[in-house]
DNA sequence: TATGAATGAGAATTCATTCAT
DNA sequence: CATGAATGAATTCTCATTCAT
């Protein structure tokens, strides 16, 4: 397999999976329309990427990495935990918000991969809710959350409270409520519901 | 397509489907398995379904209006709208544990579908998230929750944050948590939250 | 097998299949569709017809029965081997025009069934054309027509002449030519061509 | 779709399925056994054509070009309107003699496709139908034939007495008239019937 | 590296026919 | 005779992946 980074034809074929994933749904997007897409041959691919499942993922690890990055450097300017986790859940939704292709694949067509779902360990996922369990932590050292609340349940809580919502965006045709509405709510239930 | 109410073939591939989907993925399953399965010729399927899509969503249907049911005599049993989101949680989590296929295929499989996905109109979720909205309104008239709750968005952030515990046990080989547990957990930061 | 004649299912079944098949096709048709369109169940089908095949040959069957008796009584009206030419003409393309059904089965779908064109032997069909070898002969014996002409070839040469005039008709969806007055051309190229 | 002209495998498959269309009817000729005759994988066979239909009507419109191009030379080597449809009738049925797949195919197999008989516009057909037109227009206006024959009409009486001829001959297992022969007849009769 | 023609395993679905009632 | 649910064999077509160039 030929060196991905730096490699545009990498990112070509990421870009016109990215969006044939979310126009098609993975299990009806072909390789050779990503190939078209990407304007590269079928087999092209292969050597960038070792199968079909593997474009997937790879997708997904590149936006995590982006996600990730730009989450961290967002919460970081946050000292008080409080203010960390509204940073964390206005960031999650914009995200969601301006990147509806990346967002549709994550909720629907990466779930559709059973390689994803059931074999892929995945890190960078495990590594976003660790955010939330960290910044928890945190507040019940620094005495601002309760003791019993247990970081592991409480992240993805958290995490799914806001999951739910961006599902419900990504699948409705049009846009219910305010982003900052929805995560001033969401990030008020949970903070009032864990606060010392 | 032949009478399925109380036809006894209807819901033995119903279950053999739900083995098979469970077992192997909406995709790998394949229908002559179910048939065999089922105990009935790979057509026999075909009286009784449109195609496989219409199987795994017969069978959420089929799932969706017991789950209603239970859940609504559950809570039925309460006159504390704080009583009756604890038993909520607690509830769909003994649901998802104690019917691990059901939860999978909820979980992972059904989002294979692209006709559950993006045509399907999902009435009966639409109702069970609609116990927790009403639930909270209710709360709201009697004075117990705050007012400026949104109701839209708190039932999916109720939900979101119990869907996505199951999401990780259903994934999860071991279980790490008990249910009474985590459904006090989340309840427990949610109720603090929307209180009064 | 039922008795047929005299079975007024028998006769509801034909007349079915006469309107699925220059529907849809003799390999489109559905036996369920046939029975559908006649009022009986898919299985009585099987009690009056061998197979798919049988229910063509034996439409085909009844329909070339009515046609010999229409046409032998026609030309028996004419006592000139001229005239009898002129009335199978004119008969003959009178009645594709007055049964578009029957015309588009005979013309099409009877030429779709492997039985009917490989196996059956077609006595009614091969009875038709010798209508036209026997006035053929017996207008040689009158010494109207040349002894040359052989009748063999000369019946299937003005049934071909015929026939292909009604292939255009049924295959297009307007009539371009009156018929009297191709029945005129048809047995005039033909009449002049073989007369002493 | 890989490109069919100068491409051996297109003709290597078009080849396979004259055989096997002949041999067994387009209804019984197996997709893998096409493919296996002419060497290719099934897969193969959808790089060159659309479908099994496809095939047939490719067959037939390469088959048909070859035959317009014979008889557009054969008849242009007469000058004589009679010597032309002399000319055409013994080259028609010459070509159906020494080659009976094909004869066979456009007789009986042709017609089982529907996408062959309901929405093909058969213009190569057309055409090899107006080279009869045309040779009847060309005598009228030399004053050979009656100014009263409608070419429309008598082109499709001429091919169907051939056709009917070769019909014949094709569903028949022994071959019972000389070529020769048939075609004198053929023509003489006609030509007799539209002379001046 | 890049190509894209070739591969061929694989599976959903259809539908003529049967037969227990 | 009549029914129609059940059967299950049978086949087209798809498409991820390979590999000779």
């Amino acid at each position: 397999m030929a060196k991905r980074k730096n490699n545009e034809k990498y990112y070509r074929i990421i870009e016109a999976a990215t969006n044939i994933f979310a126009k098609k749904g993975f299990y009806q997007a072909k390789i050779s329309e990503i190939a078209r897409e990407a304007g590269v041959a079928d087999g092209t691919i292969y050597i960038y990427f070792k199968n079909k499942d593997d474009i997937l993922i790879s997708l997904f690890e590149e936006q995590m990495a982006l996600v990730l990055d730009n989450m961290v450097a967002r919460i970081s300017h946050q000292d008080d935990p409080i203010k960390k986790l509204e940073e964390f859940a206005f960031t999650h939704l914009r995200l969601i918000e301006q990147n509806r292709h990346i967002a549709e694949i994550i909720q629907v067509e990466l779930r559709q991969s059973d390689m994803f779902m059931k074999e892929y360990k995945n890190e960078k996922f495990a590594h976003y809710l660790d955010l939330i369990a960290d910044i928890i932590r945190d507040g019940q050292e620094k005495g601002i959350f309760k003791k019993d609340v247990m970081p592991g349940v409480a992240k993805r809580a958290f995490f799914g409270a806001l999951d739910e919502m961006s599902r419900f965006w990504v699948l409705s045709s049009r846009k219910w409520y305010d982003i900052r509405t929805v995560a001033k709510q969401i990030s008020g239930y949970f903070l009032n519901g864990i606060k010392a």
